[in-house]
DNA sequence: TCTGGGGTCCTAGGACCC
DNA sequence: TCTGGGGTCCTAGGACCC
């Protein structure tokens, strides 16, 4: 194939509400209501997350992340001032990954090189269009089609490397479509809070703060040997990243994944060896159905984590002198690890556990 | 407001080998 | 008797992403 010009364009596109769009889709009485999906708010003592909300829904407020005991208490407060009450549903992965991949191979027919980064999300290496106007016609034909064969919107981001793409893509959700040139990428970063950037997060961007720094332009002031000494590894991304700079391919292979885990938070807090046993024998069962599935023969490395009642997290892992692919020899390696968190020398204070995860690494 | 579940990557110290 | 580095593996924890 023979582009127009050398010119690299990336894409980036984002199913908008994604989990609560599919819901909507498949629930046509749903249409326009505040959905949100999550854990099971068990009427406002509920201990788990908001997945994804509708858009309906983020008019009360109610965001990704947020406890759902607070959603609910926003709901109520809504509902009381009389506003539609909230529907409240448990996520259904095996429908959301069914309807990722229709809208997925619809993109591909158009696309040829797609790296799928997670259920919702895809970045499109667009060079091949030879320039923006065509990329742009490119984005709007993709989200015709998945709207019109999918039922489902999506944001598209459009620019010179995959970080502009992705930032590009949420700036104007739902349903949105935006072009960042390659002259104005700077330019578009310079005005963003510096939490915009991926890869920085809440400390990271205090500890930027901390220097004074708040928005992209701010933080350009650091010096490339200061942020390599303050971020390590990272600090060099980063001083591009400020200065609309990224290398990263476009990377279409699925790759194997290096780890699996399930983690279980507890109803309530509990010290019932019996209990957790339990869990975690699910846990060992579940984690090899997958491994079996992706087609592994081997792990080596057994990782327990617990947080406790107080919310410290802490773990123990244990590597296998050869490598193993039993379940039997898991829930032999998870019994020997959660019995040395209840020993009193690693939990002194005997505090309850909140919550136990298992996860599997190394695998062949 | 009281904090899910599935992951990846990086760091740092210690052990061990040559 | 004292003192090297380099490389690799293991372990634990932290930050981040969706």
């Amino acid at each position: 194939m023979r582009y127009a010009s050398s010119v690299r364009i990336i894409g980036h596109i984002d199913l908008d509400a994604f989990f609560a769009s599919v819901e909507e889709r498949e629930k046509p009485y749903l249409k326009g209501a505040p959905i949100i999906v999550g854990s099971d708010p068990q009427g406002g003592r509920g201990r788990g997350v908001v997945s994804t909300a509708s858009y309906a829904a983020r008019r009360y407020g109610v965001r990704s992340a947020m406890p759902i005991s607070k959603a609910w208490k926003l709901c109520e407060s809504a509902r009381c001032a009389g506003y539609p009450a909230c529907v409240f549903v448990t996520p259904g992965m095996h429908s959301y990954s069914k309807a990722s991949q229709e809208v997925f191979a619809l993109v591909r027919k158009h696309v040829r090189v797609l790296e799928q980064v997670s259920v919702d999300e895809a970045y499109l290496d667009l060079s091949f269009t030879g320039s923006y106007t065509q990329a742009r016609r490119l984005a709007e034909v993709l989200r015709k089609d998945i709207r019109d064969t999918c039922g489902l919107t999506a944001s598209i981001g459009i620019g010179p490397n995959k970080l502009i793409a992705k930032i590009a893509a949420g700036t104007q959700k739902p349903n949105g479509l935006t072009i960042v040139t390659t002259r104005a990428a700077e330019r578009f970063l310079d005005p963003l809070p510096l939490q915009e950037i991926p890869g920085i997060g809440p400390k990271t961007a205090a500890r930027l703060k901390q220097k004074g720094f708040k928005t992209v332009h701010d933080a350009k002031a650091l010096a490339w040997q200061d942020a390599r000494r303050m971020f390590g590894k990272w600090g060099f991304s980063l001083y591009e990243r400020l200065r609309a700079i990224d290398d990263r391919a476009v990377v279409a292979e699925h790759e194997a994944p290096l780890s699996i885990g399930r983690h279980h938070t507890f109803e309530t807090d509990t010290r019932n060896l019996q209990d957790i046993q339990e869990v975690l024998m699910d846990q060992a069962r579940r984690i090899m159905r997958t491994f079996a599935r992706e087609g592994f023969t081997s792990f080596k490395t057994v990782v327990l984590t617990v947080r406790f009642s107080d919310f410290t997290t802490v773990s123990r892992s244990l590597t296998l002198s050869e490598p193993r692919g039993t379940l039997r020899e898991l829930e032999l390696k998870a019994i020997k690890l959660i019995l040395s968190f209840l020993e009193s020398r690693e939990n002194p204070r005997n505090k309850a556990l909140r919550l136990v995860g298992l996860r599997i690494e190394k695998l062949e």
